[in-house]
DNA sequence: GTCTATACCTTGATAGAC
DNA sequence: GTCTATCAAGGTATAGAC
């Protein structure tokens, strides 16, 4: 099967890749670098990927096609979930999701700027999708009265950046575990939204 | 006079150094590069910064010195200070500085892994010791009951996280001024970090 | 301090045998 | 589909004249 041969050879590049470029960046590494993790020579990598950029690109659409199919997939994340809950849900699926694609994750806004233009916007339409997502949360709950986000968009913005924050400094076997973290950060993003109650909004 | 002459041409590469890594990334930009915009041949900036790695290390260096130095210099870094002012103090010191430095703040910390080992430890140490200023003060507001931070390290990482965000989506020109910006996030902290009403913390 | 010239190496990508 | 060989270009860093 000549055809499987081949997907595997291109399946363990990008995996290899991904790696190469979340530890030193897309410039740093060479097809050659790549090629060798896979064990084939530099020049088989050119049967499957066009460019070494085609190749990274395919790794970042892959990542944000992913991202937003899984939190699709989320109960959560209908239109009648109850604010508070869609909430919940979306930040310990982001955290969860995050965590456990690093690399993909590393790279996905680390190399943002080695993407070419026309590959560059088709990402950044991605992440605004997603974005949006948590954006229409936060603005359902508003209009509910059970949230205070008087600019839905920025905070998404920001708490994503808080969320996204945790793949930077989480390690394995670190004091905390990965679920008093999840809470930590549950009950952070919670009190940021919460309604003051001696306060107009 | 020769010396000055050559402080002006290390300053500009300097800078043209710092523009450029932001812009393309360490290992993207050559030394070449970098000396077409200042002007000189390759092989004059050799006799300012002896690798490549020198100058990255040099501006990462100076700026998290500076970053330091400037927090010390807020009245409000002062051990004295009262909890809640010192933590809006820092929340408007952070946002304002590194929405001034936006090139050094984007290299500092997409460039980590372009650091050999050595130098990377250094920046490490410096950036932590900012972190410890920002845990302290959520570490006295917790001993004195007017903020919620059952984790004060892990808080400070992620509100930090939540501050740099900003530089990563502000645009000059955007729908909201910077001062407008900024007043969201002094809100959205302090919320982060009250202690709720009816709860136990 | 800067220049030109250059040593030496690695890069992305291609060609043609197998 | 992978190999080896190869190309042209560009990388860091150095040497010696001025």
């Amino acid at each position: 099967m000549a055809t499987t041969k081949g997907e595997t050879t291109a399946q363990r590049a990008r995996e290899a890749a991904l790696h190469l470029f979340a530890r030193h960046g897309y410039a740093a590494v060479s097809m050659r670098e790549i090629a060798g993790e896979v064990g084939v020579g530099a020049g088989a990598l050119y049967n499957h990927f066009a460019t070494k950029q085609d190749l990274l690109n395919e790794l970042m659409v892959g990542h944000m096609t992913d991202l937003l199919a899984a939190w699709e997939a989320e109960p959560a994340s209908q239109e009648d979930a109850a604010p508070r809950e869609a909430l919940e849900a979306f930040v310990r699926f982001h955290i969860k999701f995050h965590r456990s694609k690093t690399d993909e994750v590393f790279i996905s806004y680390m190399e943002l700027r080695s993407l070419e233009p026309p590959n560059f916007h088709r990402i950044e339409k991605l992440r605004g999708m997603y974005e949006a997502r948590l954006a229409e949360i936060l603005d359902r709950g508003a209009a509910a009265g059970v949230f205070h986000a008087p600019e839905p968009r920025i905070t998404a913005m920001a708490l994503i950046g808080l969320l996204t924050g945790v793949t930077s400094w989480y390690r394995q076997g670190g004091r905390l575990s990965a679920a008093e973290i999840e809470e930590l950060y549950v009950d952070m993003v919670a009190r940021a939204v919460q309604p003051l109650p001696g306060a107009g909004g």
